[in-house]
DNA sequence: CCTTGACCTTCCCCTAACTGGAACCCCCAT
DNA sequence: ATGGGGGTTCCAGTTAGGGGAAGGTCAAGG
C-alpha cells in the first residue's frame, strides 16, 4: 500500500503517518522508486497509534504502549499502570476546566451584555470587585 | 520597579513578563542602565494578564480583553461574547476529556493487571474486541 | 579599590505534535 | 508530450513560554 491508502484506512492524514515514521512508531518498506510500501501489520499499528491518540496518550506513551502491545511476555500491570497514570492527568485537567467553567459561567450572567461599557468580567480580571456589584 | 519585584508581585516568572513585552502586551520604560522600569499601571496590566491567563484565555483574547479594558467607549457585549466564545471552547474540552475518562476507566476496570500478558485495554487499542471479554 | 553575589540584559535553542508549503520526482492516461 | 494526481524531502510555523549562556550593573563588605 501506498501512503494514501493507508492514511484513508487508517484515519491519519499523510503528513501524521510519515511523521511517526520520523520518530520511529513505524517502519514502512520502501518500493523500488521510493515510495512508503505498507504492510498490513504497518496499517495495524497506525490504527492502534491513531486510537490511542484520540484517547489522549502522549507521542511517549503511545510508543510505550506499542512496545507493550509486541512484547508476548509483558505483564498487564505495566498496561494498567499507565493508563491509570494518564487517567488521573486527565482528571485534573477536566477539574482545572471546571474550576474555570464554574468561575467564567458567573461572570457571564454579571455582564449585562449591551452597548454600555460597565462590565463586571473587566473589573474582576482588573481585581477591583467582586461579581455581584459595581466597583 | 524592576523585573524582580513586578514577577513577585505579578506572580509571574520574570521570562513571562519580558515574552509579553515582546508581544506587545506591555511597554514599560527603560532605566537609564537599561533596565526595565515598571509603573503600577504595568504592575496593573500584568496582575490582569494572570488572572485571565489563569481562567484559560489564550495571549490573543488576552490581548483584546486587555484592549477592551483601556477603552473606555467599550460595549460590554463585546467583553461577553468573547467570554462566552471562550466558555464554549472549555466545554468541549472538557466533554472531550471526560468521553475519554469514561472509555479509559472502563478498560482500566477491565485490566486485572497482574504478571500475565493478557491485556483488554491492548486488545481494546488494537481494535480487537470490546471489554468484557477475551478475543 | 576590588571582589562577590544578586540582579539585570539579550540571544538562541527547546518543548508537542503536528500542519502548510516549496521544490522536486514518478506514473498513468490521453 | 503533457497534464494531473500521486509520491518524496526539507524548512518554517504554531502556543506560551522555559533553560541556559554570555555579559552588563549595582550595592555591600573586606
Amino acid at each position: 500500500m501506498n501512503i494514501g491508502d493507508v492514511a484513508e484506512r487508517s484515519g491519519l492524514p499523510a503528513k501524521t503517518i510519515r511523521y511517526y515514521e520520523d520518530i520511529g512508531l513505524i517502519r514502512p518498506h520502501r518500493s523500488a522508486n521510493g515510495y512508503r510500501c505498507f504492510a498490513e501489520t504497518d496499517l495495524h499499528k497506525l490504527a492502534f497509534l491513531a486510537r490511542a491518540r484520540a484517547l489522549g496518550f502522549t507521542i511517549e506513551d503511545c510508543r510505550t504502549l506499542l512496545g507493550l502491545y509486541e512484547d508476548e511476555t509483558r505483564a498487564s500491570a505495566d498496561v494498567k499502570q499507565l493508563v491509570q497514570e494518564h487517567l488521573s492527568i486527565i482528571e485534573t485537567k477536566i477539574t482545572d476546566l471546571q474550576a474555570m467553567r464554574d468561575t467564567l459561567t458567573e461572570l457571564v450572567q454579571c455582564c449585562a451584555g449591551d452597548n454600555r461599557p460597565d462590565c463586571p468580567i473587566l473589573r474582576d480580571l482588573a481585581g477591583e470587585s467582586d461579581c455581584t456589584q459595581g466597583a
